[in-house]
DNA sequence: GCCGTTTTCGGCCCGACTGTTTTCAGTCG
């Protein structure tokens, strides 16, 4: 799929004629044409061959030219006439914070500095002072940016940043002045990773509530404290900002803090349509607010469904709200069970009973033990015997438990040659199986693909754990053709793991979206070796949301013996 | 460059903040 690579061009020209100083509206257009192309579940290519890009929202005859002439040539002359002249260097300037189009061109032009170096020299010399535009605070702020530039932390992954947001809102709960607390951003959204914490609250005494956020436990540094909103950076490293609002603006300050950016700009083109305006403070026909107290409020005047924040992403959930097709999104009280736990008897800490009870603790039905095969060695695989007696062990244990159940199950491992390291007799004594690939990473992609596609057609298989490998800003994942694994499930009645391990998120949104579209079931699962990291479950319900599915998507909202069932199948 | 229940031309999201060019452009979220 060259899906990813068009998208990525397409930023670039639209950030280098920004440079050049186009047309703000043509900027735009290549940016939304990025972003639609970078978010479709198909193919670029099967739709270019059909003739069918222009029926992209966003994509019209120009843009598909350009992508027709990248996959034909690979090659896009509009990029290279762009980039004529200009470095890339440059065009990277723009994202030193305070550092805009206007700015890096005008120091290209008057000092002809081409990158950071450049300008790190410039002004060591002194050389900004006296250019149009650039006071002492100006300079001041370059300088000041261009260190947040090389030690800005990447953006966290949601696992750690869910915790801070916890503690704070805990932390704040009591406040007797707060009247509501919640989330905002790209957390509320349960986006994979989150660039800041913003917290939203309406109450009275601002300043009083945002000194109790500045001073709460975790904080290292204060970097704002105003009568309406507080920046902290807490122990994690991560910023959070607190902003507070009037009680009968918070609806629309939730619905506008929340974003996505995209989504916003989308609702704000059709309020403008119907001659309304939204803004952060509420929604306006003419002069006259119409609302704002609620979130509801936005979208019912503007004439469709509220949308839940993880779907607000401009991919189609607005349009989707407007005919009344929203989906009923999953919910965490919507699982039964998780699919997918090490105890102590492979490579995690916790015996049996601790993770039973611990299951119980949180409503479910049923827990999944699937310790690791006799080939990962590095993290004590079981050998045949030692499975045998794990089976025997959970037996016994099941007979004390009413309407709770520790199903068998193990995670085999697929190797190199795409067999399964457990022998078929002994996988035939289990409730579920489990299959991965831990090794050979730098397979090609078609022996990769080849592989996974054999454990699939395997009978016993029931569901593929952490699919593409990739682990967040760490690894890349292995190179394995999704959309041929998917094909394979669909027609051998085998799930995909969305593994909720916080720096996993594997599948993620828009592959799991992309599964359910092509009627693949999934399952969600934390991988836990350790109860304390069983709550993960609610990273992957975020993203199963993010991915648009429904319960009936999931099979861990099944009973226990439609489970049993839905596993045993296969094996006919 | 895209798009159409006022439109095939003339629009295109909204507001805050900052610094500087003292009336507004640039940047950000």
């Amino acid at each position: 799929m060259k899906n990813h690579e068009i998208a990525a061009l397409f930023e670039r020209i639209a950030n280098v004629l920004e440079l050049k100083g186009e047309n703000t509206f043509r900027i735009n257009s290549y940016r939304k044409a990025a972003r639609v192309i970078g978010d479709l579940t198909v193919d670029v290519e099967v739709l270019a061959r059909e003739g069918k890009l222009t029926d992209i929202p966003g994509i019209g005859e120009g843009t598909a030219e350009k992508i027709v002439e990248y996959i034909n040539t690979g090659k896009m002359s509009k990029y290279e006439e762009a980039m004529k002249g200009i470095s890339e260097e440059t065009v990277n300037l723009m994202q030193i914070p305070g550092l805009g189009p206007k700015t890096v061109a005008m120091l290209h032009k008057e000092l002809g500095i081409v990158g950071l170096s450049d300008l790190e020299n410039a002004l060591h010399a002194d050389k900004l002072k006296g250019l149009f535009g650039i006071g002492d605070k100006k300079i001041e702020n370059i300088v000041k940016g261009i260190e947040l530039f090389k030690t800005s932390q990447q953006r966290i992954s949601i696992g750690m940043a869910y915790p801070v947001v916890k503690r704070i809102i805990e932390g704040l709960r009591h406040n007797p002045r707060i009247k509501n607390i919640q989330a905002a951003g790209s957390l509320r959204r349960m986006k994979e990773t989150v660039g800041d914490i913003d917290i939203l609250v309406s109450g009275t005494a601002g300043a009083d509530i945002v000194k109790s956020f500045v001073n709460m436990k975790g904080v290292t540094q204060i970097l704002a404290a105003g009568d309406t909103k507080g920046s902290v950076r807490v122990e994690e490293g991560v910023q959070a900002d607190l902003r507070v609002v009037h009680e009968d603006e918070f609806g629309a300050a939730l619905q506008y803090f929340t974003g996505s950016k995209e989504h916003n700009i989308h609702l704000r083109e059709i309020a403008r349509k119907k001659g309304m305006k939204i803004s952060e403070y509420g929604i306006f026909r003419g002069d006259k607010k119409i609302g704002g107290r609620l979130e509801e409020d936005i979208y019912k005047a503007l004439g469709m469904d509220w949308i839940p924040p993880e779907l607000r992403e401009n991919r189609g959930e607005i349009e989707a709200a407007q005919e009344g097709k929203l989906p009923r999104l999953i919910e965490l009280s919507d699982i039964k069970g998780d699919l997918h736990n090490h105890s102590n008897w492979s490579d995690g800490t916790p015996t049996f009973e601790e993770m039973a009870a611990h299951a119980m603790k949180m409503g479910y039905k049923y827990l999944v033990i699937s310790d690791h095969s006799r080939s990962l060695h590095v993290a004590n695989g079981l050998k045949d015997d030692e499975l045998l007696e794990e089976i025997e062990e959970i037996d016994k244990l099941n007979k004390k438990f009413k309407g709770f159940t520790l199903l068998k199950a193990t995670e085999v491992d697929i190797k190199t040659d795409g067999s399964i390291d457990f022998p078929d007799k002994l996988l035939e004594k289990l409730d579920v199986v489990i299959a991965s690939i831990h090794s050979g990473f730098k397979q090609e992609k078609e022996k990769i693909t080849e592989r996974m596609i054999a454990a699939i057609r395997n009978p016993y298989v029931n569901i593929i754990a952490h699919p593409t490998g990739r682990l967040i800003s760490k690894r890349e994942g292995y190179e394995v053709d999704l959309d041929k694994v998917i094909e394979a499930c669909a027609e051998t009645g085998t799930a995909l793991e969305i593994n909720c391990f916080y720096d996993r998120l594997d599948l993620n949104d828009i592959n799991c979206r992309k599964a359910r579209e092509s009627g693949v079931m999934i399952a969600i699962s934390t991988d836990a070796h350790h109860v304390d990291q069983m709550w993960m479950i609610e990273l992957g319900v975020g993203i199963a949301r993010r991915g648009w599915l429904e319960a009936r998507d999931v099979i861990n909202t099944f009973s226990v013996d439609k489970l049993k069932a839905f596993c045993k199948k296969k094996r006919k």
